[in-house]
DNA sequence: CTACCGATTGACT
DNA sequence: GTCAATCGGTAGA
């Protein structure tokens, strides 16, 4: 159970890995600590034409997960905040999906714990939020999503979502036209 | 070292 | 709906 994800799910185009990304299950291991969630809101970020993706300006050092191989982490930091992304395409391609929200499933007490609030709809709802309540922060930058360790995806045996709606990204100041934005249209856990 | 910015959030009208 | 607090990361002096 919780097998992960293997590299050639992420080794494809970003908008795919985004659609087929709702409905899995991120999984989070800390020693005896468990918090898993379903993946009801996602955001692809291409390689080309995309003005509001961290790698349009090319390799930098904040952004260099984004040009590493597929199915590892890019985790970046803003507004004093952390995101999680998933690594898409082959090595020095950069592009990725960024996991905007999920509904918790296990290990609520310790989201409450690390969220500081026992309100169900805020623990992670919305991509720094998910973070905070999955202990997700810089030190995964770069980490390997496909060999079942502390950070990893799964199918998890929830079927797959029945209504997926389209839109376009939240937050981005550029690129605004792109509808890159999936999510499970019926889903409580959507952010704003 | 300082100065700025942001793929956000929480508080508030 | 609006708004600004927040701080890690980066660029530049």
């Amino acid at each position: 159970m919780h097998e992960p994800l293997d590299s050639t799910f992420y080794d494809r185009d970003p908008v795919a890995v985004a659609r087929e990304l709702l409905g899995k299950t991120i999984v989070r291991t800390m020693g005896e600590d468990l918090t898993t969630g379903r993946i009801v809101e996602v955001e692809a970020y291409l390689k080309h034409g995309d003005s509001a993706s961290h790698a349009y300006c090319g390799r930098r050092r904040r952004n260099a997960s984004m040009f590493g191989p597929p199915g590892h982490a890019y985790v970046y930091a803003i507004h004093a905040r952390f995101c999680l992304n998933v690594v898409t395409e082959p090595e020095d391609v950069p592009s990725a999906v960024l996991i905007r929200a999920v509904e918790p499933l296990s290990g609520l007490e310790l989201m409450e714990k690390r969220r500081s609030t026992d309100r169900k709809l805020n623990l992670t709802r919305g991509p720094a939020r998910l973070c905070e309540a999955f202990a997700v922060d810089r030190s995964l930058d770069g980490w390997n999503l496909t060999i079942g360790e502390q950070l990893w995806l799964t199918n998890g045996g929830i079927p797959a979502p029945k209504q997926i709606a389209i839109s376009v990204r939240i937050g981005v100041t550029s690129a605004k036209d792109l509808r890159l934005r999936f999510f499970i249209n019926d889903s409580r856990y959507i952010s704003r």
